[in-house]
DNA sequence: AAATAAATCGAAAACGTTTTCGATTTTCCG
DNA sequence: CGGAAAATCGAAAACGTTTTCGATTTATTT
C-alpha cells in the first residue's frame, strides 16, 4: 500500500507539501500540485481511511439500527437512507433489533465504540425505557429517528401523522357504511401504534359511534405477522358477529386475517371490509386487493438522513441546531377489500 | 472523551501498562489489571476505533453490495449476513448496485478505499467485465461471491444449482401433463439466468419435447418487476395460443404474469401453469398461490459471511485458503398455479 | 547475603494522515 | 540592485493505540 511518504520519496519533497498538493491547498505551486496529482494516480494512491479518521475524528460513516430488515416498509427506508448518504459521501452501517429492546441497546452501543458520525434509528416495539437514546445525546453524536420515535426524547424525528392516516382509514369504513368497526392495533407501546388507535377512536366519535373496547384487538408479544392476522381473524369471529369493518395496523396482519376470512368463507369487502396500513407492494396483487394507507418508506429514508446529515454538519461548525420534526404526507388507497354497502 | 493518557495519569502508571492490563496481558500483575480495569469502568472509557484500525490495520468491519435492496430475497440475504456478522463480532456496510455495472464498479472502488476487512457480493445484471472484481483479489481484500457470480473470478462462491432447480421446475410442469412449455428467463447475462434456462432446455430434451427457441422470453434490459411479467404474458397471448405451461424466473415476474392472465381470462391453472423461482412470502399469499422454487436467503447470507471469515482469518495468519464452493439446496414448493391437467 | 530467576513495568517507535507556523525562496518594484 | 511582499515549502506535533524490548523490581535459591 502506497503512502504520502512514498510519493514524497519517489519526488524528493517533503510529506507535507504532497499532502497539501493532494488537497489542493493554494500554498503549494501549481507545479508541484500537478506533478504530485500525477505521480500519485500513477502509484495508484489511495488515502489511509484509517489514518484519515483517527486525525479529523469522523469516518463519514452512520449507523441505522432498524427493528427488522426483511419488511417492505423497512427495506424501503434502507434504500432511501442508502442514496441519499452516497450523494454526500457517507457509508451507513445497518443493525437489526429484532424488535428486541435489549439487543437494540446493545447495537447503539456498538455503534457509539465504533464511533460513527451519526446514529439513525427507528425504535423496537418493545422499547419503553430511551436511556440509551440520550446517552447517545450526551455523547453528543448526532441522532435522528423515524417512524417509531420516542416522543420525549429531544432530537430531530421524522414521521407520519399516524393518528390523521388512522383517522382517514376509519373514515372511509365508516363512510362506506360500516357500522361496527374492530381495529387490530399491534402491540401496546410503540408511538404509531398509539397515535392509530387514537386516531381511530377519534373518527368514531366524530361520527357518533360508540368505541367498544371490545372490538380493539391487542398483540402484545405480536410480531405484526401474517400469523398474527390469521389468529386475530379467528378470535374476532368467534367474539363478535356483527363486525362489518376492520382497521388493521400493518398490510401484513391484514393480509393475514383477509386470507383467513376467506377460508372461512366469510366474505371479503361483502361481509366485512378491510384496511390495513403501510401499502406493501404486496397487498395491490393479491386478490382481493387491499385498500391501505400508503406510507412513504422511501422519502421517510431520504429525508431522515438529510436531516442527520443537517446535524453532523452543525456539529462540525460548532453551531447549534434546533432538532426539526418532519412529518410526511400519507394517502388512503382505495382498492377492493373496502366496498359501499347496500 | 477518555484516553488511556488519562487512565494513566489518574493511577499514575505508563500508558503502555493500561492498554496491557486492559487486554489481559499476563506481563502485568493482577492488582494493577483490576486497578485499571475498574478506573476505566469509572471513566467509561472507550478504546478510539479510529486508532486501533489505524494501528491494528483492520476495521472489524466488511462490505456488501447488492443490485437491491427492496427484494424479499436479497433482504433476507442481508438478513442472513448480518446476524452471521455480529456473532463474531463484524459490522457490515451496505451498497447497492442498482443492477448497473458502473454503479457496481464505482461501489467496489470506494470498499477498497474504505479499507473494508472483506467484501461480499452479489452481481448486476449487466456486469460482463470482471476487473474490479480481481482487482479486489489482487489487492489481498478477502472476497466471496453469492448468488449472482461469476464463474471465472477466482474466489470463495455460495450459489444454489440454479440449472438442477430449473430442471426440476420444467420437469414439474411436465409431469403434469404440460406439452409447449415457454420460459421467462429475464436477461442475458447473469450467470443465473445461463443456468435456468440450461435446465429448463435439458428437462425438455430429456422428456423428448423439441425446445423451441420462440418459447423463451428474454428482458434484456428488464428489471425483473411485476410489469415486465405483464408485459411478456401479453406478448406471448399474441405469440403463441397453445401454451400450457411456463417456467418463469423470477416470482415477481411470474406474480405479474398470473395477475395478466387472471385479468385477460385466461384461466391459471386450468389453461396455463405457471412455476416461478424464489418462494418469495408474496407467492404463499397470492390467489392462486404459485409453484415456485424456494430458495434458501437466509442461509445464502450465512454462509457467505462463514466463508468470508475463514478467509479474513486465514489471510491475517498469512496462511492461504483454497476458494470454497458452497452449493446450496433448493426444493419444488408445489401451490395451486399448477395442477395436473386431464 | 549474593547470585540468579521471575515478575512487573515503561520508553519509544510505529501506524499514516492533517495542519500550524516558521523558514526559505521567488517575485516585484522603486 | 536592495528591500519588501508574496509565494512556496517543510519540520514537527498531534490523533490514540499496540507492541517490542530493555530496565527495574521482586522473589527464589544456594
Amino acid at each position: 500500500m502506497v503512502t504520502l511518504k512514498q510519493i514524497a520519496e519517489e519526488l524528493g519533497i517533503s510529506i507535507t507539501t504532497v499532502s497539501k498538493a493532494l488537497k489542493e491547498y493554494p500554498d503549494v505551486s501549481k507545479k508541484t500540485r500537478k506533478l504530485v496529482r500525477e505521480t500519485a494516480s500513477l502509484l495508484n494512491y489511495k488515502p489511509n481511511s484509517f489514518a484519515v479518521n483517527l486525525r479529523t475524528k469522523e469516518s463519514k460513516t452512520i449507523g441505522l439500527i432498524i427493528p427488522v430488515i426483511v419488511h417492505h416498509f423497512f427495506s424501503s427506508v434502507i434504500k432511501g437512507i442508502i442514496s441519499q448518504a452516497e450523494k454526500k459521501g457517507y457509508l451507513v452501517i445497518i443493525l437489526q433489533s429484532d424488535e428486541s429492546y435489549e439487543l437494540e441497546k446493545k447495537q447503539v452501543d456498538l455503534l457509539l465504540s465504533k464511533r460513527v458520525d451519526g446514529i439513525l434509528i427507528s425504535l423496537a416495539n418493545g422499547t419503553g425505557d430511551y436511556k440509551h437514546l440520550t446517552d447517545i445525546i450526551e455523547q453528543e453524536t448526532p441522532l435522528v429517528m423515524f417512524d417509531k420515535i420516542a416522543k420525549i426524547v429531544k432530537c430531530s424525528k421524522v414521521i407520519i401523522d399516524d393518528r390523521k392516516a388512522a383517522y382517514t382509514a376509519t373514515q372511509h369504513l365508516i363512510d362506506i357504511g360500516c357500522k361496527r368497526i374492530a381495529h387490530f392495533r399491534g402491540a401496546l407501546l410503540p408511538q404509531n401504534s398509539i397515535d392509530r388507535f387514537l386516531g381511530y377512536k377519534k373518527a368514531l366519535l366524530d361520527n357518533n359511534i360508540k368505541y367498544d373496547p371490545s372490538l380493539v384487538y391487542v398483540n402484545e408479544c405480536g410480531d405484526m405477522s401474517f400469523e398474527e392476522g390469521k389468529e386475530n381473524a379467528r378470535q374476532l369471529l368467534k367474539d363478535h358477529k356483527d363486525v362489518d369493518g376492520i382497521f388493521i395496523n400493518t398490510d401484513l396482519v391484514a393480509i393475514g386475517a383477509m386470507t383467513e376470512f376467506v377460508k372461512l368463507g366469510v366474505k371479503v369487502p361483502e361481509e366485512i371490509s378491510i384496511v390495513g396500513f403501510s401499502n406493501w407492494f404486496m397487498s395491490s396483487v393479491i386478490s382481493p386487493s387491499l385498500t391501505t394507507i400508503n406510507q412513504p418508506g422511501f422519502d421517510m429514508g431520504k429525508n431522515a438522513f438529510k436531516l442527520l446529515y443537517k446535524e453532523i454538519k452543525a456539529k462540525k461548525q460548532n453551531k447549534l441546531f434546533a432538532h426539526k420534526e418532519v412529518v410526511l404526507e400519507t394517502d388512503l388507497i382505495i382498492r377492493e377489500s373496502t366496498k359501499t354497502l347496500n
